[in-house]
DNA sequence: CTTCATACGGAACATTCATTCCGTTATTCT
DNA sequence: AGAATAACGGAATGAATGTTCCGTATGAAG
């Protein structure tokens, strides 16, 4: 019937992810898109709408992409202690890998957009409840074990170790020294152990 | 010779802080600014420069209004923990306090600016890192006294409190509930005990 | 091979952006 | 009181914003 797209909408949205993550919304023009995704202006709207909703839909890219394995992880590891440090170490290793820090993506929109935007807000806050529940799940099983402290429920636990997280994705965006990585890591898988 | 300001300098700035911290850099637009602040375009550029100009002179006043009589109290504090306790008591209290959440305009400026913008990312470092060591003067003097656990070196310990406000930070963008406040704040504080 | 719906490139759109300019007003100093 | 200077209000600037529109190219279906 008709023409046939001659790109990968999926790859396509990968790169729009990947500018929106790195520059945040406001500051990602619709120019920079067009250059960007190295598609034409029409093509672009046709497929995606308009900027915010493609804005969405790479939010959900993200979640697809960077957090539902983590996620489902939680529930089948062996080993929860090393689940949670394990966390911690994809923040630093991304955070010495990329020369401009892009940080999360979730993070960076819930502090760019979430007060105002109530649609990125709600997207935010189930990415990030859903993580957290994760992280409940892998401190639960270790307190079972014994190998976490029982002196604080797993939801708290769960809510200081994420908590932890948020911070650090603020941190490397104005100084990534392993150093200080380490040092926070080690501090916060400590707390969980008395 | 000239006519006299009819507004107080300072005074408007405060509004532009306000501004920009409530909204962003990008989001804030010249119109706002002229609506927000109160004052004439030609008022607003002649007296601050251009809108990045004001921006800057606005990070400094947040500093000097609202982190540089904490970091000067660290030197002087005669109990630590309470010291500690306060900043994450203060960050508790801003954040349930406004219907909007703010946040802290550090933490915003850092997640918005810093990667892209030199001047922006050395003075929300200078500032980060004034504070850190006002923790971590804190921190050191508990562990003088004994209340704080030896285990960790001052300066890791106050990394750790540090990058857990900053949690805060973001934290409260998308959850500004109560419960999930008292829970880190413990789990923090219980963790320089050990 | 023809048909036809759709993808495409790029010009065009109204709007908003940050910034400048100018004529007027007001105040301080002489 | 008068001259000099700076603040002020608001219109005007050009560039950039997000979005739409249109003519052409393309490829699947009949």
């Amino acid at each position: 019937m008709a023409r046939t797209k001659v790109f990968d909408e999926q790859q396509v949205l990968d790169k729009a992810m990947n500018l929106f993550w790195q520059k945040g919304y406001n500051a990602t023009s619709a120019q920079d898109l067009v250059e960007g995704l190295g598609i034409s202006r029409s093509s672009l709207y046709d497929t995606y709408g308009d900027k915010h909703s493609l804005f969405i839909r790479a939010l959900h890219q993200y979640r697809r992409q960077r957090i539902d394995d983590a996620v489902s992880e939680a529930g089948t590891t062996p080993d929860p202690e090393a689940y949670i440090r394990s966390l911690f170490e994809f923040v630093k290793t991304e955070a010495l890998d990329e020369n401009h820090s892009r940080g999360c993506f979730m993070v960076n929109s819930a502090v760019e957009l979430a007060p105002f935007d109530r649609e990125v807000a709600t997207i935010v806050n189930s990415i990030m409840h859903d993580f957290e529940d994760a992280v409940c799940r892998a401190v639960r099983k270790g307190q079972d074990e014994g190998i976490f402290t029982a002196k604080y429920p797993a939801r708290s636990l769960a809510r200081f170790i994420f908590n932890s997280l948020c911070g650090l994705r603020v941190t490397v965006k104005f100084d990534a020294s392993k150093k200080a990585f380490d040092d926070i890591v080690n501090v916060c898988l400590s707390a969980l152990k008395n």
